[in-house]
Parts: C-alpha cells; structure tokens; sequence
RNA sequence: GCGCCCUUAGCUCAGUCGGAUAGAGCAACAGCCUUCUAAGCUGUGGGUCGGUGGUUCGAAUCCACCAGGGCGCGCCA
C-alpha cells in the first residue's frame, strides 16, 4: 500500500474547504466536496498539481472564484509539504511541493518496490471479471486476442488497486455448436479409423451439417481412435448410431479444444482462476433453478413479440414465447428464455451463469465482449439487476474489431491467401510482449489498427520497444554503477538512503513528478475499467527518462555516473533506480516483460 | 427503420469520468551528430476537436438534431 500525494493534498483541500465555509448545509458540502480533484499539471509553470476547489464550491458558497482561491491557498500553503501555493487562472490554486517532500518520494518507491502504486480503493471488493469465452469449437483466433489482453491487464489494474478479482472464462459447452464438433471430430475419426464414408453422407447426416473442417481436428480423431479403437463405428466402419458415440467424441473433443485454447492464451500470458462450464450449469439444474426464481418474482410471461421495424426476417410469424421482463430494468424489449423446441436460448443459461457468479460472492460483475455482442449488453444488465435485487452492478468492456495491417495494407484473414488466421500463428510473427502492448495502446471501445511492421520494429516507433527501451537503459546503468561502486551500494536499500538534494534539473524533477503520478494513475484507470491508460503512462515515463538520458548527451553534469562526483552519483542513481522500478511495476499490469538489456 | 459504439494535426492515436494556451509518435521542414551512455539528437510548421444549436463561470468532454464509419436487431452462441 503506497501513498497517493494527489489524494493526501485532495484531503487538505477538502478541510480547508469545510474550514472556509461553516455555515455551508453539510449535504451540500458533501456534494462539493465530492468534485474536488487534486491533479498533476499539465504545465510545470503551474507547479506540481493544482486543485479546482474553488471553482466547484463558489456557487454553493456564493463567492467568487479567486477569492476562495486566495483563501484556500493560503490555507494550503502553510502545510509543511507545500513550498508555495497560488491563485491560478480562473480559480484554481496550484501547489509546489518543497524540494524535500518531492524528493522523499523516491525513497518510497525504492522501498516499496513494484508493489509502488499499490492502492485501496478496491477495498477488497470482489469483482468477477469474464473475458475471451470463446467457443472452444476451434483454435483462438486473432479476434480473440484483444479481448483476452483487455480482460487480463484490466484484472492485473483491479487487484493493484485493491479489488479482489476473479478471473474467469466461460465455457459454451452446451449449444448446438458443440454438438456440431462432435459431428466434426467424428468425421476425423472415421478418416483415422480408414472409414469409406465420404464428407458429403456426414454433412447429410449431421443435425446440423458438417461445419468445422479445419484441419486442427485431425488429431481429435486420431486421439479417439487410439482410445476407442474402431468401437465407435459400425462394423463396416460407417457412421454409428449418434447413441453410442456422440457423448463420447463430444468429451474428448471439448477436453483437448480447451487444452488447446488454454495453451494459445498461456503463450499470450492470459490466465484465468476459474473456468466455468455452461454444461454443468444445466446439469447442476442451476438454470431451472434461476428461471424458477425470476418465475417466483413475477418477471417471466408468455406473449408474442412484435417483430423488428424496418428489418422483419423472411420467415417471421409471431408466436408465443415465454419471455423476460427486461423492459422493467430498462431494456427496450422483453427477450426469450426458451426456443421453440422447449431447450433454452443462450440468454436463460447466461442469466443462469451471471447469478451463479453472484452467488459465489462477487460485487461486480465485468463481462470483456466482442464489440458483434453490443446488442446483448442491455438485456444482461437487465437480467443481472432482477438477478440481484440490484445489488450487483453488470459493467460490460467493449472491444472493437482489430484490423491487421502489413505495409500499410490490411491482412486479408483468409487460409486461401496464406495469410494467418489463428493466435499461434500471430505469436510466430510478433512477440506476446508487442501483441500485448499494441492492443493496449488502444481505448478498447475504439476501432484499431494493428501495424505488423510498427509491432516487430526496434525502433522508437514501436512504443514496446521505446518502454523496455528505457527499463533496459536503468539496468544498464545500475550494472554499471554496481561495477563502480560494489554491487551492495547499487542495491535499492542502499540507494534509498542517498542524499537527494543534487537532484535539481528541471528534467530530473519532470521525471520525479512522472514517478508520483503512477499509485494515483493507477486509481483512476481502475475506476474507469481503462488499461489502457497504464499502457499510455509507461510511454511518457520511458519519454521523460529517455529525454534525461539524451540531455546528458550534451551537459555531461547531467550522466548518472560520474566517478568525481560521489554524492551526484547516488542521487542519480536512486532516481534511476526508482524508474525502473516503477516502470517494472506498470509493465508487470501489463504483463510484458521488463527485459534487463537489448538484444 | 430502431438501438449501441466511434469521428481530434497529412497518418495512427491520447486527452486523467466539465477545467488553464487541445497533446504525443510517425510523416514534412530546418539544423546537429557519426559516439564520450545504446538502435540517433534538437528545433519548427501543422487543428472551425465531423456539423449546427443548447446547458454554465468554463465544453473535445454533458444534452438535442444532422452527416459519415462500425456493430447489432425473436428459437447463433
């Protein structure tokens, strides 16, 4: 658990706002209170962070602007932390930190280690949050890959923050499309077993046709037939009654899939706590159990729907359904829990699921979708809020299509053209660290183009490479001074007590008030569900190091080790220690490797 | 037709949940450098924030309408 500077300076601004204003109703205090903001500013001339307290309380407290400036500043500037603070522009009050308390700062982080920037606004709050659940009817495809990336960094900033977090990834392994893999496998078994039954009678006799023909089941049959030997065939090796097979082809298949796509994902560096099957849901007769209590509560109704405005399918006849209330928790239109066949829509076992995830104890429920499920997100908030009682809030992170671009043209993702389709494939190219970054570098509800050229290159373009860039260049520094100076004065523990006041250039000080800024960066992209952020800050932190380092270029009082200089050298190298360290901490949310040189 | 997401410099994108003169990289232009710290460095130009109204001390940010792009729209998951 680490400071915040900006929230230690909000708390003061807050009292000296109850301080200034006694007679103010405390409610509207309250409401005042709750827009103050202590910021980093944007321009150094304006010092080190500024706060907008007075703006937001002038109307309440009926006083301009400056003058609550003025009197919260003045207020503000006899703490001892605060070397000045001033009335700035339209009423903000911008605050400079003594020397000292900026300075003190980097003992913290060395201190701290990477748990730096560690906070508690999650409060041990559990959130659930789901990400990839792709069908495991195949190999993970580049589609995927993004959302899976999200999800995990977005996890990685929810526990530094304090949340307690569960990852989880849900297993479609109850629908029509599992069934259709086991059609699938089956007919990879009959090749395996040297069956004369040709793709065409098992497309016939399939309930739904012979839809994957990858050849990535090849070894599912291969795998069936060391198991069963041709037992799962006719004796004339033609297709077996279903009876006597399908439960069994259905099991292997879906075991090795999941082993598959779990391996894809562990060279991403995706990991998950909790796999969750949609099938034992059903068995478990959770589902029943979940549509019986939105029965008991009055939500479910059998009624026809009106058909779609402007876009009535071909074969749209109205017909009854038995249909949830999602209307009364603010849906557009109440949505079907059953088909025609009796079986469920994929909707009822999702309800069945999200309020399993209740039940095991979240507070927050985050489903990470492909930006093609957008339609779905309102009747799922509707279904969790009945779920619920409305206690457990459904947030759902969006995440646009990635197009893949090479030379400046887009990938075509087809296997005719040769080009690669699948997750593994991509890893073979661009490394899990370039992969990981680049989505990152993205707001995920945003459209994005993925730059092959940009990802591989080792250049300054290529902002993956810009960051471990500047982690490589600490440690190259730090092995230097170990050289120097003995490896146990080069330690953390030993720089953390350096004497720092030699550090006074205006770029070493930009670098320090980089390095503060990360406990309170971390807080606001938890709040907003934006890794992305994290991903942004890694790359001004590496620019403001990469710009100390370029200085020292041409003022050489500015090189961090400098043999006639011993003080300097420890002030110096305690700040590059401290970089690097935050920066091992921003890269480890990440989950991209903080590599010790460039090879 | 309806709903959701998006539109910011020539290009790719940020903009800290309403704040100060809207930022970065690439590209362009102009210098420097060819190693004393490592894949070059420094500087310059470039914007009606898709458009029009509105809300207020203050709008790229919130609201309404319009334009363009993406996604979705009863028994696919």
């Amino acid at each position: 658990m680490t400071e915040n500077l900006f929230a230690g300076m909000r708390d003061h601004a807050v009292q000296a706002l109850a301080d200034l204003l006694p007679d103010l109703d405390p409610a509207i205090l309250a409401q005042v209170t709750a827009r103050v903001e202590v910021t980093p500013t944007r321009d150094p001339a304006h010092g080190d962070m500024a706060t907008n307290a007075a703006m937001v309380a002038a109307k309440p407290a009926g006083k301009p602007p400056r003058v609550l400036a003025e009197a919260i500043a003045a207020r503000l500037a006899l703490l001892p932390d605060v070397a000045s603070a001033e009335p700035a522009g339209p009423g903000f009050v911008n605050l400079r930190l003594s020397p000292g308390a900026l300075l003190a700062q980097i003992p913290v982080i060395l201190r701290a280690g990477e748990s730096y920037g560690d906070g508690h606004i999650g409060d041990g709050i559990a959130v659930n949050v789901e990400y990839v659940s792709a069908n495991p009817t195949g190999p993970m495809h580049i589609g995927h890959c993004r959302g899976a990336v999200v999800g995990d960094a977005l996890s990685s900033v929810l526990v530094k923050a304090g949340f307690a977090v569960t990852r989880e990834y849900y297993i479609n392994d109850a629908g029509g499309q599992v069934q259709a893999l086991a059609w699938a496998s089956y007919w990879r078994y009959l090749e395996a077993i040297g069956s004369p039954v040709t793709p065409e009678e098992l497309d016939a006799a399939a309930p739904s046709g012979l839809q994957y023909r990858g050849e990535y089941l090849i070894p599912v049959g291969q795998a069936l037939y060391e198991r069963y030997g041709a037992s799962l065939a006719t004796p004339e090796l033609g297709i077996a009654d279903p009876a006597l097979w399908l439960a069994h082809v259905r099991e292997l298949a879906l075991e090795m899939m999941i082993a598959e796509i779990r391996e894809d994902l562990g060279r991403l560096g995706v990991t998950f706590d909790v796999f969750s099957s949609e099938q034992a849901l059903l068995e478990s007769g959770a589902t029943d159990t979940a549509i019986a209590k939105l029965q008991a509560g009055g939500l479910l109704y059998e009624g026809v729907l009106e058909p779609p405005r402007g876009k009535t399918p071909d074969d749209w006849e109205p017909r009854p359904q038995t249909l949830f209330r999602a209307t009364d928790f603010g849906d557009d239109v109440d949505r079907p829990l059953r088909k025609s066949d009796g079986s469920n829509t994929y909707f009822a076992n999702d309800i069945a699921y999200h309020t399993d995830k209740i039940a095991r104890g979240a507070d927050i429920l985050i489903d990470v979708l492909g930006a093609d499920h957008g339609g779905y997100v309102s009747r799922m908030k509707a279904a969790v809020k009945a779920a619920s009682g409305g206690r457990v809030p459904l947030e759902v992170v969006l995440c646009q299509i990635v197009h893949v671009m090479r030379n400046g043209q887009p990938l075509r993702m087809s296997k005719r053209a040769g080009t690669f389709v699948t997750l593994r494939d991509l890893l073979e190219e661009v490394s899990a660290d370039a992969v990981r970054f680049t989505m990152l570098m993205r707001k995920s509800d945003a459209q994005m183009e993925f730059d092959l050229d940009q990802a591989m290159a080792q250049t300054r373009e290529n902002p993956v490479f810009y960051v471990q860039y500047a982690h490589a260049r600490c440690r190259s520094v730090l092995r230097a001074a170990a050289e120097m100076l003995g490896a146990e004065a080069a330690e953390p523990a030993a720089l953390a007590t350096a004497d720092l006041a030699p550090l006074d250039d205006a770029q070493e000080l930009a670098l320090i008030r980089r390095l503060i800024a990360w406990p309170r960066l971390i807080e606001g992209a938890a709040l907003a569900r934006e890794p992305h952020r994290v991903a942004f800050y890694l790359y001004e932190l590496a620019g403001e190091f990469h710009m100390l380092w370029n200085k020292g270029r041409e003022d050489t009082t500015l090189r961090f080790l400098q043999a006639e200089d011993g003080e300097g050298t420890r002030a110096r190298l305690a700040l590059v220690a401290a970089t690097a360290t935050v920066l091992r901490s921003g890269l480890a949310v990440l989950g991209v490797t903080p590599v010790e040189e460039m090879r």
